[in-house]
DNA sequence: TTCGCTCATGTTATCGTTACCAATGCAAGT
DNA sequence: ACTTGCATTGGTAACGATAACATGAGCGAA
């Protein structure tokens, strides 16, 4: 057994291609200043010895790890996977990685989340959402980092902001159902404590309905976020019981207002001459699923490409002060809705 | 501007604790022998230095990471998300934190993104599938720490695997859809190159349909994977135009599945009465539309579970060979087919 | 020729923590 | 009293790369 010597490193490398240790760490890098046959020579030990890179020992000596921490509130939602994707895509040609965590929707679990990622030096840091606990502020602030808060416009932002209203993005979907001629519409969210985004969201249809003079009695809350599917079923059944006479709901997220859609399917109400049927994010499901589904793209992608812009600007030094990139969602009217 | 001081560490922090820097660290480990009196004054003294504990120095001086490595071919799935998720429930409580790349089905990709997890040292790392390329395999064989396979049982294991056959699984809703008289089966798929496990799942739909001593004519490739619903539904549509009489389809995923099932609603092709429809995955969509699918349950969370443990048990030593840990995916069935 | 400049490479010290070993104090056992 | 053992704390060196600085070669311009 000759595999319990301890891995090469770059003095091995060094060693066999006859040059100093700091020449094989220039070999490794894009743009140091090395012969290009050195370069290969290196490179070519290090194969034949199968060295690998040790990030860590790099890390410490240089004072960069090249993470990007990103905090979003569940792994499982389209949403935020495009925000990742995006964001990850737009500075993983940089060679910045994203490192991952997500909070379950809970402000406790995102102040340890996010100290956690500040322990490993991140570049910087992505968080989902306006709202922290002051603790989460506190080691934000002082992490000496750039941060940047996403999917809201916070009241007071501790960095840059890419985001957008979730409040204002309903009050326009609110507006267009009225303007069309509905009038008893309904909101369906979850339990409005720990999603704050869907807090926001039914702040926004409240304050709307408020503003054409209208009540806001129909208020369905379908358990703890995030709500999918089955929760939106649910309450569409609830809210057919409770309010027959409901001529238009609003759901928190595509995935309950397909839920809801569904489960007027089952009983046999007509979408949307009977109920007309609003949603929240443009997700493959609205534009695929029959009748299709009235929503608002908040463009989630687009929120994870300029958030990636504004960090390489902001590493770069070109961005002075802090940031504000807001995002105008888009009212996509389909089929579940005049 | 104050603010340019470097940050605190131990050394400031024992300075002003009164002991010594060794004795920070160890207030800062859970199981570490500090005194409790000693602990809370140091974790008091940290804090009000506003102290960041760095990972970076710990990791290249224990040799210890704490990063469990994870590849999976797309960050927007569903199925992956749940193992992703399950798996990094079950190691965080260890104090293992997930580091993700996703690999777009390429294994090209897969090859730059395992060499650039490997550098940054992680104790294990997670592959889904188990087809790789060859230098991908001798990275990873040479790394020197727990390798598992994920989602496939390959032919010839890197180190321990926790999955199943996808053949197998899509030969069982083959055996139930012929056991109640489908005949005319056709099979929706991306294009077979890039997605293996979808390509073994047209190759385990063939291959069943030959003992049964059927032809497989009615393959449709639906473009470079990953095909969701928008690829199902055109999909089905090119089915239906070029095999009329077919009579069941299965669908490499829940997703392909919808948009089929979407597709024969626009159509007013009656869903199974005119042709049955089953899917892959159990996704949540297909338990709740209407009619709901039928489908495969390969127990995505369970896969993420398993492989924490497994993980776990041999970074404990305790498991001393390679683990095969074979998940046996479920046959649903539900209304889109007998 | 000589100066100045660029390019390629080498030398030295260091990033911040912790493994390893040593030392101390105190309680219990002989 | 003396040993033994455990709990707690400290000193020193090292993890493996690279920032910062130094050196030498080559080359064109004055």
């Amino acid at each position: 057994m000759h595999n319990i010597r301890k891995p090469p490193t770059m003095a091995d490398v060094a060693r066999r291609t006859g040059v100093s240790p700091m020449t094989v760490s220039r070999a490794f890098k894009r743009d140091a200043s090395v012969s290009q046959e050195t370069r290969e020579a290196v490179l070519r030990a290090a194969e034949e010895l199968g060295y690998v890179f040790d990030s860590t020992a790099s890390n410490l000596r240089s004072q960069r790890t090249d993470f990007i921490a990103v905090t979003i509130p569940s792994i499982n939602n389209a949403n935020f996977a495009d925000t990742v994707r995006a964001l990850s895509d737009g500075v993983s040609e940089r060679g910045l990685q994203i490192l991952l965590g997500y909070t379950n929707y809970d402000v406790q679990e995102e102040e340890r989340l996010v100290e956690q990622l500040l322990r490993r030096k991140p570049e910087a840091i992505v968080v989902t959402g306006g709202k922290h606990t002051p603790r989460t502020r506190k080691l934000l602030s002082n992490a000496g980092i750039p941060v940047i808060e996403t999917w809201d416009i916070p009241e007071e932002p501790i960095g840059h902001v890419v985001g957008f209203s979730n409040a204002q993005a309903v009050r326009e979907m609110v507006d267009h159902f009225i303007c069309v001629g509905y009038r008893n519409i309904a909101f369906i969210g979850g339990d409005a404590s720990r999603d704050t985004r869907g807090a926001d969201r039914r702040a926004g249809f409240i304050a709307a309905m408020k503003d054409h003079g209208l009540e806001a009695p129909r208020l369905i809350a379908a358990g703890p976020p995030p709500i999918s599917m089955r929760e939106g079923a649910d309450a569409m059944g609830q809210l057919l019981e409770r309010f027959p006479d409901t001529d238009a709901v609003i759901c928190v997220s595509d995935l309950s207002a397909f839920g809801a859609l569904t489960e007027c399917q089952r009983r046999g109400v007509a979408v949307p001459e009977k109920i007309a049927i609003g949603g929240f994010g443009d997700y493959e499901i609205g534009a695929i699923c029959v009748p299709s589904l009235t929503t608002i793209n908040a463009f989630a992608d687009e929120i994870g490409a300029r958030t990636a812009e504004l960090i390489l600007d902001v590493l770069d030094g070109k961005l002075a002060e802090a940031g504000r990139v807001t995002i105008r969602p888009d009212l996509i009217l389909r089929q579940s809705s005049r």
